[in-house]
DNA sequence: TAGATTGTTAATCGATTAACAATC
DNA sequence: TAGATTGTTAATCGATTAACAATC
């Protein structure tokens, strides 16, 4: 029982350094866009408004990606951030809720070049199934999880109304997939381990609304 | 010069205390849905996830909403808190970028329940000017200074591609908008005192991938 | 009144920033 | 080599949790 034994997840990183990888990985792919292949954490902290201390304690959890007097190379850490944000791998995805804001995502081509390959839509609505948005088309709801069986589908996307929400992410979490990403403004009730991302399109405006509110109203 | 002088902002609220808050106001819509007219900080513990203690502290820093020996009246905070989110006015927005996210928030009933009205659609996409999404029609980008200066906007959307958010921002606040909701995935250079929220659905999905690459592939 | 639960202060914990030795 | 900049430890700051007196 040496006191060196490991828990089991290592030394956890912090949610809140996650959460700041896409914008250093963003910023890196706009460097590399424009050619630029070395860059500092001053230089760094100036782009991205966190602090060049930050930056490097950030990176320092991930590896030692720089070089002392040097900086760090972009395209080498763009890789590695890539990695790390697990960019590196195409992962199959479909979206349940076929309205507007699912046919915004399928639609859209970012996610696509980023690895995430929307295979299905899937919706109740007799109208919609049968459509196609770009080349993917909309199936019935009733056939998904046989749909998500068949392809390797990992990423179940909720952009259904509320109510039916938590079925779905159950229906989902029944097939198989491993992550959800969920629009829907309710909070899913699912076992512990299961990955869940939920995206708040009310609360960030009501954020917006507090501080106009904050601003102009006293 | 007495010592006790406040400052501008007297003693400011934290952002991470704000954020919590829409979380609270929807918890106790869904109590107030059910009749429900009394909870205690620590049966909102169990719904939310947060501490009692935090959420003691966090509704404290608005004021004593509660009662000793009772807790909160449901109704009541519930107001309190649509007061302090700017949830108790209406506020007009338009949304630049007709495509399919731009569509999706005109269609979304749940924002104008909350009080924000969608006036106006703009594109500079000629097969879209003239279409409506509900009764809200799309209208040429071009026009959309005059609108916004004529009908009290005071919300501007951005659900354009990246490359073109920076000018349209910029667009919003020669027209006299007080905030931005931004939907591309780009920091906009604005003036500090510019109320900014920016939805980063790019991010979320990196982070989403983060988690799966973490728990499956190593 | 006795029991419950807040409001609030104090203690703890975690995250950010500062500093600097290591080193390219 | 001298200058620059990282990686990393230590100091600070802020946020969360614990505790409990106040009070309904």
């Amino acid at each position: 029982m040496d006191k060196d034994y490991r828990t089991d997840k290592e030394n956890k990183i912090s949610i809140t350094v996650i959460r700041r990888l896409p914008k250093y990985y963003r910023y890196l792919g706009d460097l590399l866009d424009k050619g630029i292949n070395r860059i500092s954490s001053q230089e760094l902290s100036k782009m991205t408004g966190f602090t060049a201390s930050q930056i490097r304690q950030d990176l320092n959890n991930f590896g030692g990606f720089g070089q002392q007097g040097y900086g760090y190379n972009v395209e080498e850490l763009h890789g590695e951030l890539g990695k790390i944000l697990g960019l590196d791998s195409v992962y199959n995805a479909v979206i349940v809720g076929a309205g507007n804001l699912g046919q915004a995502i399928a639609n859209y081509k970012g996610f696509e070049d980023a690895g995430f390959k929307v295979l299905s839509l899937f919706d109740k609505n007799p109208k919609l199934i049968g459509l196609r948005i770009r080349d993917i088309e909309i199936r019935d709801v009733d056939t998904m999880v046989d749909f998500i069986k068949e392809n390797d589908v990992e990423i179940g996307i909720i952009t259904s109304p509320r109510e039916s929400a938590q079925e779905l992410a159950e229906t989902y979490i029944e097939a198989g997939v491993k992550g959800i990403w969920n629009f829907a403004p309710t909070d899913l009730d699912l076992p512990d381990d299961m990955i869940v991302e939920n995206v708040r399109l009310n609360e960030s405006l009501f954020i917006l609304s507090y501080f106009l509110k904050e601003k102009y109203n006293r």
